[in-house]
DNA sequence: CACGCTTATATTTTT
DNA sequence: TATAAGCGTG
């Protein structure tokens, strides 16, 4: 069953009781190691349902229970515990959460909900300034769940990471303590809360039996990158009685979520709090090129501080290649042609990947491939749950749900005709849904005296909605059906294609028909949204081949044949919002070292010199840049560097529109 | 008070 | 492109 094992991934695999830490390089089978652990518990009669299996990202958990299943050969791989902690704990909640307080029918938020409570509040508290912009309702959800992540005190929070609020700090520290009275009164639960109220259920004196006991083993993908809350949530979560059976698996190296407040202080002090624990180090790469792996060594060699380990692979292969690009058209454009010559030579596309720092660094290169008809997905960041129809949709059924939902009523009332924010207020205290209020809440008082007609008959259509998607008569996809029938009037009331977002509310339908209950396809929409998108041109039948493109940490743990690399310049990666503390720098180089040991075969990286402010209009304004600090003569040494290509078009004469367009001819001109 | 309009302004990464 | 804030109209 293990033959394709090494020695030490058998080790950790068939490791007995007691903790386990598993330090893991890129690329030496972790994936493999977890799976056939989890086979291996299967296999000697650990019940399914009594392992739990927390992992980065829902897909993760599944594609390895689906490999211990094959491994095990034995049903039973499907009923294993799976997921991200965040929808563990939803999970745990829904069914223990009246013992820590928490009413089952609460609402999950997501962060752009968090911040529309925040906003909601920020102006009911009447903090809108006449003078000055205050901070915008995502920095305050962000400064929030730092807060709340870290354990460190708001001044602190807001002095080191979000120092251009630091006029705020008193009408923040009021509204962020609203906040939470406001969640707990609306039954409303957000990511943050998810983590603290399984913290509050494993550790309470009361409660903590019943949960701790409900498990045998436990195993942690991604070690590196959880946080204080969840180190605590694992110590708790110990049986009664017998052996702590937890097993972790973590790279110090690829630790790339210090923004989310994950500390690989968890790893390196998995020894002293859980005394006892055995330590397997896997350094053998299997999936890279000698080559690639010697990058990846010479990036972290300058890291500053790190548990030794050094990767090692046996595969030869080409050099990976550096090439210094004129600006981000031209880069563009080089990689669209490496891509195509890579398919020539039989890579298909979803065999390449193409990774960056943010979001905005494809911009460009997404006009170009549509351009040159290269089909390809995107991977983090994705827009469907964000607009403001679908999230209007959704509001609905929020309410059907939890009528105590503040947000998702304010946004609805506000949908019909006659209704701002004042009248939505008043309709709110009516219907008892406002934050504090007691008792059920009552659709009646949609009904109220002296509105103008229009709007008292398009309240009472909100009534009849909502009473016929909470009636039990209809599934969600159904529910869904009458919520987009209701909604089409106020969508053709704003600008844009209507077409398009009745479309997506389809869509949306669509994806409720594999839903069981209302309950689990909010969950699931908000604890993990759809992560690939292509938005533009509709939904394109994914049943050929594509090119992904995907942010660094997006691409965590896995892997293609060829992988671009691109905007390494400096100020873009690392990013320059992310260089002011040396941490934070080291960050950046670890994301590097993460996007580096994704290809198995070749790497390319891209360095642009010159960055138009605005790559879309007429102006030449740019600035130029260098290329990152991590493209230091050490890891160039190990690299190709290739020149430039322009042949297209010869020498080209910039237009002189701007100082710094000048001093770029100057420069040339004096050599 | 709702609503449509104008203007200035932007700090990444994600559960 | 989105968002915060302000203004004028009905």
């Amino acid at each position: 069953m293990f033959d394709e094992l090494s020695p030490e991934q058998r080790q950790a695999a068939t490791h007995g009781d007691g903790p386990l830490l598993v330090l893991a390089g890129a690329g030496t089978g972790k994936t493999t190691t977890l799976a056939a652990r989890v086979a291996h518990l299967l296999a000697t009669g650990v019940p399914a349902e009594r392992i739990l299996l927390l992992t980065f990202s829902r897909r993760a958990a599944a594609e390895m229970l689906a490999r211990a299943g094959q491994l095990a050969r034995s049903a039973g791989a499907d009923r294993v515990w799976g997921g991200t902690f965040h929808a563990v704990a939803n999970r745990l909640l829904r069914l223990h959460g009246r013992a820590v307080g928490l009413p089952p029918d609460f609402t999950v938020l997501d962060q752009a909900d968090a911040a529309d409570v925040l906003d909601l509040i920020r102006e009911e508290l009447g903090f809108t300034s006449h003078v000055r912009r205050t901070p915008r309702k995502a920095t305050l959800a962000a400064i929030y769940s730092r807060t709340v992540n870290t354990g460190e005190r708001l001044e602190t929070v807001i002095a080191q990471r979000f120092p251009w609020c630091r006029d705020d700090l008193e009408p923040i520290r009021a509204i962020v303590r609203a906040y939470t009275a406001r969640k707990r009164a609306s039954h409303l639960v957000d990511f943050d809360d998810l983590l603290l109220l399984w913290k509050a259920l494993a550790t309470d004196p009361s409660t903590r039996t019943e949960l701790a006991g409900a498990f045998d083993h436990i195993l942690v993908d991604e070690y590196q990158d959880t946080n204080a809350v969840q180190a605590d949530i694992l110590e708790g979560m110990r049986p009664p009685d017998g052996p702590r059976n937890l097993t972790v698996v973590g790279d110090d190296a690829q630790a790339i979520y210090g923004f989310r407040a994950a500390t690989v202080r968890n790893i390196l002090t998995f020894g002293e709090r859980f005394p006892g624990a055995r330590v397997i180090r896997l350094e053998h790469n299997r999936r890279s090129t000698r080559p690639i792996v010697e990058v990846a060594n010479a990036v972290m060699a300058e890291a500053r501080a790190r548990l030794d380990k050094r990767l090692t692979s046996e595969r030869d292969g080409a050099r990976p290649t550096l090439l210094a690009c004129d600006d981000e058209r031209d880069q563009a454009d080089a990689v669209c042609r490496s891509i195509l010559e890579h398919r020539e030579r039989g890579v298909a596309l979803r065999e390449q990947a193409v990774l960056f720092r943010t979001a905005h660094h494809v911009d460009l290169l997404e006009i170009e491939l549509t351009r040159r008809s290269i089909p390809y997905v995107k991977y983090g960041g994705l827009r469907f749950l964000e607009a403001a129809h679908v999230k209007d949709a959704l509001a609905l059924l929020r309410i059907c749900e939890n009528p105590r939902d503040e947000v998702a009523w304010f946004r609805v009332l506000q949908l019909v005709e006659g209704v701002g924010p004042a009248r939505a207020r008043r309709l709110l205290d009516e219907l008892g849904a406002r934050g504090g209020a007691e008792g059920p809440v009552d659709l009646a008082a949609l009904l109220l005296p002296d509105l103008p007609p229009r709007t008292a008959q398009g309240l009472r259509d909100l009534r009849g909605l909502l009473a016929a998607c909470r009636s039990g008569a209809l599934d969600v996809a159904a529910q869904l059906e009458r919520i987009r029938d209701w909604l089409q009037p106020a969508i053709e009331r704003r600008p844009g294609s209507v077409a398009a977002r009745l479309a997506d509310l389809d869509q949306l339908a669509l994806l409720a028909r594999a839903s069981p209950s209302r309950t689990r396809f909010l969950d699931e929409l908000t604890l993990d949204p759809p992560s690939s998108t292509s938005d533009l041109a509709g939904r394109p039948v994914l049943d050929e081949d594509w090119l992904v493109l995907s942010t660094i940490h997006s691409a965590k743990g896995l892997e293609w044949d060829v992988v671009h690399l691109i905007h390494l310049a400096d100020g873009m990666f690392p990013s320059d919002l992310a260089t002011g503390d040396e941490e934070e720098v080291e960050e950046e180089r670890r994301l590097l070292y993460v996007a580096i040991t994704r290809a198995r075969h070749a790497l390319h990286l891209y360095a642009p010199r010159r960055f138009h402010h605005r790559p879309r209009g007429r102006d030449d304004a740019h600035s130029l840049a260098q290329p990152s600090r991590f493209l230091t003569p050490a890891v160039r040494a190990v690299l190709e560097e290739l020149a430039g290509d322009r042949s297209d078009g010869g020498e080209c004469v910039p237009a002189i529109t701007g100082v710094a367009t000048i001093d770029d001819l100057l420069s040339e001109l004096f050599g």
